[in-house]
DNA sequence: GATAGTTTCATACAAGTGTTTGAATTGCAA
DNA sequence: TTGCAATTCAAACACTTGTATGAAACTATC
């Protein structure tokens, strides 16, 4: 196993092309030639297309899950086991955003990559997806630690949505961008994500949902 | 023009073949099979199978932009030009959750077809989706007038949420359920669409982004 | 430096795709 | 009925796709 040469050649290949032109459109051969190696490479090195996307994505989901654990693990072990929400929340959404926006130009490989993953959504990604719900659990947990009060549905729900609003203002940014004529800075992580996370505690921290619900509901 | 028994048998046939096993796998040849008719009549009728696409998500989308339209109007003349922002962002949120959620027993065709184009998204569908921002602009003036006091980057922001909650929901549902095991009710259709304006409500109305982030965070 | 195992390569394969063609059929008007 | 346009049909076209093959080139070990 000398070099790995011409893996990892195809796998960055296949991150920038599947970055720039989504998975669409961007062909086994489109790879092989813009990573100098032969066509039969991707089958011996990777057995299947599908498993070298799966490949790809695992790398950068599990770096994105790592972090968002390891932020988990020291704001639980600052508090003596209980962290305060926005934390927790801020630890969920972070590093997804931190990874995916920023200015366009100086944004790397692997989030370009990761946003069309979240927008494209093809079939070995999803099934990866779907088995990301273990680790979600462990976020379930730490909320509920923080606000024992709350409800699991609650807990549920405010997960949700804290994930919508992160996944979806990724996958939208383009056009919120275009919608705000400029005027909302996606490049400013930070601000996007206090923004998210403030939301997200809101929706998690306000009184009792039914009382919430009803009243949304009486105000028509 | 006789009958369109040919075009309106493909146009069914399709959406309800995509609404169940999704755009990736289905080809026209099953299509014309299911719908009884020759291959060539797609390109015939449609002009070709991207266009076929467009002409069900149009439809479908126009429906949907229609009864938005219709309750925000109906809001805005009841409060004589201005509607309160819970009411806006119901009839912002409020028909894409009916149209797509409820039992999924009894789901329409139309509704799954819908969930599809959220999840999938294929390149005809994505095309038109872009030219929406004028439709949502018609709901940031809307808001604009509910909030006057609310900078337009708020509003955005707001929108943004609001429209990330609702598609992310509908796109996950099944994550959701399985996450919550089952204790989250995505068929109560009325609760979830309550839950989506709570927040998104608190969103807007909650003091300045910074204010908000200082006091949820020494809440604890 | 011969040998065995790994990796690369050109090439072919098999299957599936949307689309086109041109003849047959149908339906309607003169 | 005749004529003409619209529609349907079977068949083929043109092309792309991911994958498999078997020989060649390399690499490291003895």
């Amino acid at each position: 196993m000398a070099s790995d040469h011409t893996r990892s050649a195809i796998l960055a290949a296949a991150e920038r092309l599947y970055a720039d032109r989504g998975f669409g459109d961007v062909t086994l051969r489109d790879i092989v030639a813009e990573a100098n190696v032969n066509l039969a490479a991707v089958n011996y090195h990777f057995g299947s297309k599908d498993e070298l996307i799966a490949e790809l994505f695992v790398t950068r989901s599990i770096a994105t899950n790592r972090e968002r654990l390891r932020e988990l693990k020291a704001a639980e072990e600052q508090g003596g086991g209980r962290a305060p929400i926005e934390v927790i929340l801020r630890a969920l959404v972070g590093p997804t955003l931190r990874g995916c926006l920023g200015p366009e130009n100086q944004r790397s490989t692997a989030a370009r990559f990761m946003i069309r993953a979240s927008i494209e959504s093809v079939p070995p990604i999803r099934r990866i997806k779907n088995r990301e719900i273990d680790h979600l659990r462990k976020f379930v947990g730490a909320m509920r630690r923080s606000l024992p009060e709350r409800s699991d549905v609650d807990i549920y729900w405010g997960l949700n949505f804290a994930l919508a609003m992160a996944h979806h203002t990724i996958r939208e940014s383009e056009r919120l961008t275009k919608l705000s004529e400029g005027k909302c800075d996606l490049d400013d992580v930070e601000d996007v994500i206090a923004r998210v996370v403030s939301v997200a505690t809101m929706a998690l921290t306000a009184g009792r949902t039914e009382t919430k619900a009803r009243a949304a509901r009486d105000a028509r």
